[in-house]
DNA sequence: ACCTGAACACCGTTCAAGT
DNA sequence: ACCTGAACACCGTTCAAGT
């Protein structure tokens, strides 16, 4: 690897955010990720809170983008399906998402954190009205779906549940009454 | 405050865990919410570690004795009710359980994490089997139960959900199909 | 334009000395 | 039996010097 930049740094920490939480994103155990030594870094940042920064606006900005690209999704169904398998698999998005929640303490974190999962929420509603749900009951359900997620991620943690469910997202859907072909039904 | 004992710190360490986490239990803060030097600390343990593992201990022999008490209460539904409240309410040990798995990544934190939950849950299932329910419907009610009372709790944490619903020990009932007389209806 | 390596501050840890 | 205060190690931060 040549000469860095701060965006090398930014997703070096992204990364390390994904794997070890918001502890992880430290100067010297991204350095060494980076083959450069610690001192390097602050030609590119201010200090370790400022990497942090990146490394959230950056994480954000992905979720950005995977939304913008449901627009070629045609059905609303298809599109919800597209979303929830993003949003709640087993990719880096949903270990990072729910890594924010749980070290929320940090009001930065909390910041992103609670963006994104609103962000998420208000796109899923819109999804469900579209399929002519009222306003609340499409509120309602988003918000048990998004909960009922955590809550099982929360308990695989800890290893009370053995294994992430194979089909999150078909949980997910049935949580949103989206099984059938019905979506006035009962969730 | 007089000399200090080992019990002290770990009382002062449970307190700085519930109000900031894992992060929280050091010894130079607790030491001066103690009033001593950070150096008195070493007296009674041999490292910071030490004292989380001890704070620890602390709380999951507190967990215990709730349970233990919960024998003085004659009736099935009571005793559940009874346990909620301490589980899932606004006390120290619902806010304590939810910080511990939000931590889990340090093993040491997340055992404690697992064993206290998986203790509430083979209660809980107890009550509902004594209830008249089968095991494996027991399971599932409380894997619910628990697994969305803590969807609920990182909702509020992000501020997602404004502040946490007035009656949650009610809507695990509810969860647990605990609301009516029949317990082996729909949850 | 970016990196190294030495230096300094902070908190965890040690320890000799105090009561 | 418990506490103080000085000292040392580690990681975040600074900075002069290197390419």
């Amino acid at each position: 690897m040549g000469r860095l930049s701060a965006d090398d740094w930014a997703e070096a920490a992204l990364a390390a955010l994904a794997e070890g939480g918001v502890a992880a994103v430290a100067v010297e155990p991204v350095a060494a990720r980076l083959g450069v030594s610690k001192g390097s870094f602050y030609w590119h940042f201010a200090n370790r809170r400022a990497l942090l920064e990146a490394a959230l606006r950056r994480w954000e900005a992905q979720t950005e983008r995977v939304i913008a690209r449901l627009e070629d999704v045609a059905d609303p169904l298809e599109r919800m399906r597209v979303l929830l398998e993003r949003a709640f698999g087993e990719g880096r998005d949903a270990a990072i998402a729910f890594r924010l929640i749980s070290e929320a303490d940090d009001p930065l974190v909390g910041e992103v954190a609670r963006r994104v999962s609103e962000r998420r929420l208000a796109y899923m509603e819109g999804v469900l009205r579209e399929l002519g749900l009222p306003r609340q009951e499409a509120r309602r359900r988003v918000l048990a779906a998004y909960g009922g997620y955590l809550g099982v991620a929360a308990l695989v943690r800890i290893g009370t549940i053995r294994e992430m469910p194979d089909d999150l997202a078909g949980l997910a859907m049935a949580e949103l009454g989206l099984t059938g072909n019905d979506p006035s039904g009962p969730p």
